[in-house]
DNA sequence: ATGACTGGATAGTCCAGA
């Protein structure tokens, strides 16, 4: 069983690679983020070519921002739209949805940015982690949590960690937060797989950042243990990121047990060039107004 | 070539992203 979960930025705008990258790589189950779109506005583009390719889809959204869904070819049920105890800013947002697949109980998250430590944002952002938290822990033994956490758990998990220094997604309060909910027993299988290896699932569009292999790793698979034995492969999917019209983000892909039928092959993340050393890269800034 | 921000809402540019 393949699963793959995927921050689309934008389902509407990748719709056509989205679904050449269903037909390559033949996802079991796909969790995607950033949707942008109403339940009734995804049904209304995907549903005919979901049921085409053999998916069953749930997704939980709403204009304009954020969106989360969940596609699958071996089973879609028990399907739960945000969690138990779900802190809003104020207002509920549509960030997470789950579902048992396979067997598997599967959530598609979409951690809030955070935007600034010093922000209510920031605040948001922890107390959604600590209630998804007490939702695991009273939840199954086969569970995977797959999404873009907006936190790099690790200074390997970013192209310069001086580069980072004051801004979210690896600060300690976000990462101790993550590593109490990685701490309930579950594996970051990509970096189990991976120990040694630069590996990135973000890169900012701009100033060609993709292009350095200057990223962040942010989208994570955490498997329970059961789940987590059974992991044949893990990769990120780089070539999703190249050519035109992409993601700022890669699909993460883990395979259980085998690979689908059909797999065009599993595919290693490196060799990735490693940033020039003694270069300095600042992050870009976004545009500021005189 | 992996190739130099994008998306959404709006109608001015602005907010959000990370």
């Amino acid at each position: 069983m393949r699963i793959a979960t995927w921050n689309v930025n934008s389902a509407k705008q990748r719709l056509p690679r989205l679904l050449l990258w269903l037909e390559q790589r033949r996802p079991d189950v796909v969790c995607l983020q950033e949707t942008k779109l109403t339940e009734q506005a995804f049904a209304d583009l995907f549903d005919e070519p979901l049921t085409a390719l053999g998916y069953e889809y749930a997704s939980h959204g709403q204009p304009q921002w954020n969106g989360v869904a969940l596609l699958s070819r071996v089973g879609l049920d028990d399907v739960q739209r945000g969690f138990e105890g779900e802190p809003g800013f104020p207002d509920l947002e549509a960030r997470a949805i789950s579902a048992t697949c396979g067997g598997v109980r599967v959530h598609s998250l979409y951690v809030p940015n955070g935007r600034t430590p010093d922000s209510d944002h920031y605040q948001y952002k922890l107390a959604w982690l600590e209630a998804l938290r007490l939702v695991v822990e009273a939840g199954p033994d086969d569970v995977a949590l797959c999404g873009d956490v907006n936190i790099a758990p690790a200074d390997a998990d970013v192209f310069d960690p001086a580069a980072y220094i004051g801004q979210t997604h690896v600060t300690a309060p976000e990462r101790a937060a993550l590593a109490r909910l990685i701490d309930l027993g579950l594996h970051d299988v990509v970096r189990d797989r991976w120990p040694d290896s630069r590996v990135f699932s973000y890169w900012d569009y701009r100033a060609g950042m993709f292009h350095m292999d200057l990223g962040m790793r942010i989208d994570l698979v955490l498997a329970s243990t059961p789940v987590a034995a059974r992991v044949e492969a893990t990769w990120v999917d780089r070539q999703a990121r190249k050519g035109s019209g992409p993601s700022d983000h890669a699909p993460v892909i883990v395979d259980l047990d085998q690979a689908p039928d059909g797999d065009i092959g599993p595919m290693v993340p490196p060799p990735s060039r490693p940033a020039r050393p003694g270069r300095t890269v600042r992050l870009p800034q976004a545009p500021v107004a005189d």
